[in-house]
RNA sequence: GCCGGAGUGGCGGAAUGGCAGACGCGGUGGACUCAAAAUCCACUAUCUGUAAUGGAUGUGUGGGUUCAAGUCCCUCCUCCGGCACCA
């Protein structure tokens, strides 16, 4: 093997590791890991789409890898798992349109993404594979669902505790034992109701709030409609302060810290209570603002609001019967699409403003929405933009209570009786009684405390957070452990009984058509046998909607400890010797709906004192976004193909437009201003354009712009890069090695093939200076030779393990493999006899990166043995540090002068080494020195 | 609109407030070769000057702090991500 061929050694060593299980990760409890530190390095697992693996998989699956790698030879207990997140909608589409059932293509899909995975040498323990549609955890995401069911929250000890702990309020008691079982029913952390739900016609399913985008479904597009049908609801709103606290010590990025609050959305006002005028009626309202109590100058009620059928006038009752049906009827799409101009109509209807006695009118309106505070509101238009606007749109009183500041009034040529827009600041009260001149924090402080004492009004946290509607109606999804009583009619009773931990897994019930019904019954409704049930003389009803996807990787994290347990999710002592899980790396797409379910079921558990934190995922990580190649886009006015466009390049005339006079969405492009004419894209060869300025533009024709960018890859712009290209033409180790070194983790990057050439080039050199290329077979180089490294080698192999070391540990691949790549340029430059310890060392620091090929350096080197568990190699800090350097002299800020010293020159002495440096004298020209700077190690500045 | 993050050579990117551009790609020139590929060596921010260990400019824009700013502060612009009637 004269080359460097991974094609040969990469499955050499992927059979090596698998038949002898290098990676097995023990239990906690076996001898050989006693006393070392433990390690959980979670990767988010994939969905096995039949697309199969694409580049961005393996980004951040090699940077755990990694990470991995490196703690074991450090000496670490390392769990590293991976496994499938396998139901779901693409699966069942995909079994609906070609007639397979969606068991089988998803077993098709694992088998071929595990072959991916498996090819480019990750260090996962395989015996821990799990699979979320495997009936064995199956079973465990059924448990955890009867575990939710039996949960209740406590408020007064802030925390989930069993139903059969719920104290029973004496007159709900005596009503008897039906009366008993709704009021637990009403306490769940698992419930049904009959909400208006996001109900998607194209999926034929339900969908939470956070799968609906724009008013479409986030998977396929299809428009969702409101419905109100019966679900089943988890109610995480429960756990939303919790949510929000534990939030702030875990080590997350800003940013997904930012997301998850935002969507917790906590904001702290008060409940104040408004007399309906001439009734005996209240409306309640939530306002963050109660300061602005004496400008509130009438409500809104949202149409959906009980009390209108009651408050409503005789004259005004068709209008807002009217309204109420057209709001109804908008769905959320509409809503937001005509979200421009305010609607809403008068009830007729007066409320008393609770501190000044006046009647204002009550509107209804659809900006107000049914679902968050109560559902109702004080419209305050002088100080909230949306009141303002509503006010100005039907002609309502605008009454000012908090004082713009003049500058405010000046930018907005507003006067205080004249507002042209709200008022939206802090400030100081006005036209409010007791609370005039107090600002804005103390008169809400003081506003809150009178209403309080009239029992007019109370303080008040609302969330933004929903609870989370936990059923689909569909197929390929967990069926829920639940049984609805019937009677002799067939007609449900509303009696409902949870199947035992015995009865699980409960499975899915073999379907020849799992297409959606397009009810709320779901296709399981067509397994008649599956869904009538017998025990005890009763007729029961198996419940036909299943569980969302977010279902299973809610726990999984928890499985990997103990895959293969019959009798507990997991065995509490390896839970405790595991968790939390040290470092989670996955897409930021997750940031929200993933990450914050499975807190909230992490939460539960331990509540029920099944986990031993409160929080799952102490460090998360999110890898950036691995772009398709650049692409230069030229615009042309006439229809072209490719080939013709080349030439047209060097064609003269005016087909060509700049890239400036055109408005381009990524895939079609149209020329600017009032009749837009759609335009031909052309793809431009990089040879043909260059960089003038700012921008790209045509080599041929520099007048035109041309439109330089990298797009997401996708299946129809054709920029996917599949893995397994790259691993057949360069290998699994400079796939690896090019993810890592294309930049920062975290950040978004372009892919290009040609980086993936650099790093092959990298590992080929390192292997010619190992490996004689002579041979037949991987043999040690002659100039291998077991001598001590000279001084210089010595040194900068030192720096190298220092960089390396601490670049591993902070996950910069990027400028750790440059400093691998500086360290091999020094010896292919400058070393005549490579010194087999010094290669020895490098390659054990090469190891974690490009396993495969390090392994085959690691045996032609002379060892019997994997190295991935030989010790990470230690820097010695004495060779490290420099006794000579270079620092520079600055004269006035700008560097004049370079000054060779000892390393460790105190300032005294670098002052007079500079001063005395003959071309700083020379700059200096004889005048005064005002001022001298040295740091030593640094440099010297001199300020004339 | 609001909240995050980011703007550095032809490209990906590097730089505890202290020599901007490490490393890689691409490019130019050379060596090897009958030739090519591969490999090796040198150069490669811009302008200027090439007598050189020369000079000037330069990290999206405009200002500020500092002996010293890619880095800290303020203004604006652009791009990416998220949220968007949440009272």
């Amino acid at each position: 093997m004269p080359n460097y061929n991974p094609r040969a050694v990469e499955p050499k060593w992927q059979q090596y590791w698998e038949t002898r299980k290098t990676f097995r990760c023990p239990d906690p409890d076996a001898p050989e890991v006693a006393g070392k530190p433990k390690i959980y390095i979670l990767d988010m697992f994939p969905y096995p789409s039949g697309a199969g693996l694409h580049v961005g998989h393996p980004e951040g699956y090699t940077a755990t890898d990694i990470l991995a790698r490196f703690r074991r030879m450090r000496g670490y207990h390392v769990m590293h798992p991976i496994g499938w997140d396998a139901f779901g909608l693409p699966a069942e589409q995909y079994a609906i349109k070609n007639n397979v059932h969606p068991r089988i293509t998803t077993q098709a899909n694992i088998t071929n993404f595990r072959r991916q995975i498996k090819s480019l040498g990750f260090s996962y323990d395989w015996d821990r594979e799990v699979d979320t549609t495997d009936p064995e955890y199956v079973k465990w995401t059924q448990w955890i669902f009867l575990e939710l069911y039996d949960t209740w929250y406590d408020h007064a000890a802030k925390k989930g505790r069993s139903i059969s702990e719920l104290p029973i309020p004496a007159e709900v008691a005596s009503q008897g034992e039906a009366a008993v079982a709704k009021y637990r029913d009403s306490k769940r952390l698992a419930f049904q109701a009959n909400n208006p739900v996001n109900w998607c016609p194209g999926l034929g399913t339900v969908l939470a709030n956070e799968e609906v985008i724009d008013g479409k479904s986030e998977v396929g597009g299809f428009p969702v409609e409101r419905r109100p049908l019966r679900q089943w609801i988890l109610r995480i709103t429960e756990y939303a302060e919790r949510l929000l606290d534990d939030l702030e010590p875990l080590d997350w990025s800003e940013s997904i810290k930012t997301m998850q609050k935002n969507w917790i959305g906590k904001s702290i006002g008060a409940e104040v209570e408004f007399r309906i005028s001439g009734r005996d009626a209240c409306v309640m309202v939530f306002t963050t603002r109660p300061d602005t109590l004496y400008g509130a100058t009438y409500m809104v009620l949202s149409p959906e609001h009980p009390l209108l059928e009651g408050i409503t006038t005789p004259e005004q009752k068709a209008a807002v019967t009217a309204y109420q049906e057209a709001a109804s009827r908008k769905s959320d799409f509409e809503r937001t699409e005509m979200a421009k101009t305010k609607t809403g109509v008068f009830t007729g209807a007066f409320a008393v403003n609770p501190v000044n006695g006046k009647d204002i009118p009550i509107w209804i309106a659809d900006y107000v929405l049914a679902g968050y505070g109560t559902g109702a509101i004080m419209a305050v238009p002088g100080h909230d933009e949306r009141d303002f606007e509503f006010a100005k749109q039907f002609g309502l009183p605008i009454q000012v209570v908090v004082t713009p500041t003049p500058e405010w009034l000046k930018k907005t040529k507003s006067t205080t009786d004249d507002l042209k827009v709200a008022y939206c600041e802090e400030g100081v009260a006005c036209n409010s009684g007791p609370l005039d001149g107090l600002p804005t924090a103390e008169a809400k402080e003081k506003i809150i405390a009178d209403l309080q004492a009239k029992g007019l009004g109370t303080r008040k946290v609302n969330y933004k957070l929903r609870d989370w509607l936990f059923s689909r109606q569909r197929y390929w999804g967990e069926p829920f452990p639940i049984l609805h009583e019937v009677d002799a009619e067939g007609n449900r009773t509303g009696v409902i009984e949870p199947l035992t931990a015995a009865d699980l897994p409960l499975r899915l019930p073999e379907l020849e058509d799992f297409k959606p019904t397009g009810s709320p019954e779901g296709p399981l409704v067509k397994a008649q046998d599956w869904v009538k049930v017998t025990r005890n003389g009763k007729t029961y009803q198996r419940e036909t909607n299943t569980m969302p996807q977010w279902a299973g990787s809610c726990w999984y994290y928890l499985r990997y400890l103990d895959p293969k347990n019959p009798n507990a999710f997991c065995d509490p002592a390896k839970v405790k010797h595991w968790l939390p899980v040290d470092l989670y790396v996955g897409g930021a797409e997750h940031a929200v709906l993933h990450l914050l379910y499975s807190r909230f079921w992490h939460k539960v558990l331990f509540d029920r004192g099944h986990v031993p934190c409160p929080e799952p995922f102490h460090r998360l990580v999110n890898q950036g976004l691995i772009l398709g190649e650049t692409e230069w886009t030229g615009f042309a006015r006439t229809q072209t193909t490719e080939a013709a466009a080349r030439n047209f390049v060097d064609v003269t005339g005016d087909e060509w437009l700049s890239a400036k006079d055109v408005s381009f969405d990524g895939s079609s492009a149209t020329t600017k201003g009032k009749n837009p004419a759609a335009l031909s894209l052309v793809k431009l060869p990089e040879d043909q354009v260059e960089k003038q300025g700012e921008s790209f533009v045509l080599k041929a024709k520099p007048d035109i712009r041309v439109d330089a960018r990298a797009f997401k890859m996708s299946k129809s712009r054709g920029n996917v890069v599949n893995p397994d290209t790259v691993v057949n033409q360069y290998g699994a180790d400079s796939l690896r090695l090019y993810e890592m070194f294309m930049g920062p983790l975290e950040a978004m990057k372009p892919w290009n093939m040609r980086g993936v050439e650099g790093v092959y080039r990298f590992l080929s050199r390192v292997w010619r200076l190992i490996i004689d290329d002579t041979a037949e077979t991987p043999t040690l180089h002659p100039s291998v030779q077991d001598v001590p490294p000279d001084a210089e080698t010595l040194k900068l192999l030192h720096k190298a393990i220092k960089k390396v070391t601490e670049d591993t540990e902070g996950l910069r691949f990027n400028t750790g493999i440059a400093a691998m790549m500086e360290f091999t340029n020094h010896l292919t430059a400058k070393v005549e006899v490579r010194p087999l310890s010094t290669l020895k060392t490098f390659v054990l620091l090469l190891a974690p990166y490009a396993p495969h090929v390090a392994e085959e350096f690691w045996e032609v080197l002379g060892n019997s043995n994997t190295l991935a568990y030989e010790p990470w190699p230690v820097y010695d800090e004495s060779l490290v540090r420099e006794d000579e350097i270079e620092l520079p002299v600055q004269i006035n800020g700008k560097v004049k002068a370079k000054l060779l010293v000892p390393a460790d020159a105190d300032a005294a002495t670098l002052e007079k080494m500079a001063l005395a440096d003959p071309k700083v004298l020379e700059q200096l020209a004889g005048k005064p020195v005002r001022k001298v700077i040295a740091k030593p190690r640094q440099m010297v500045s001199i300020v004339i």
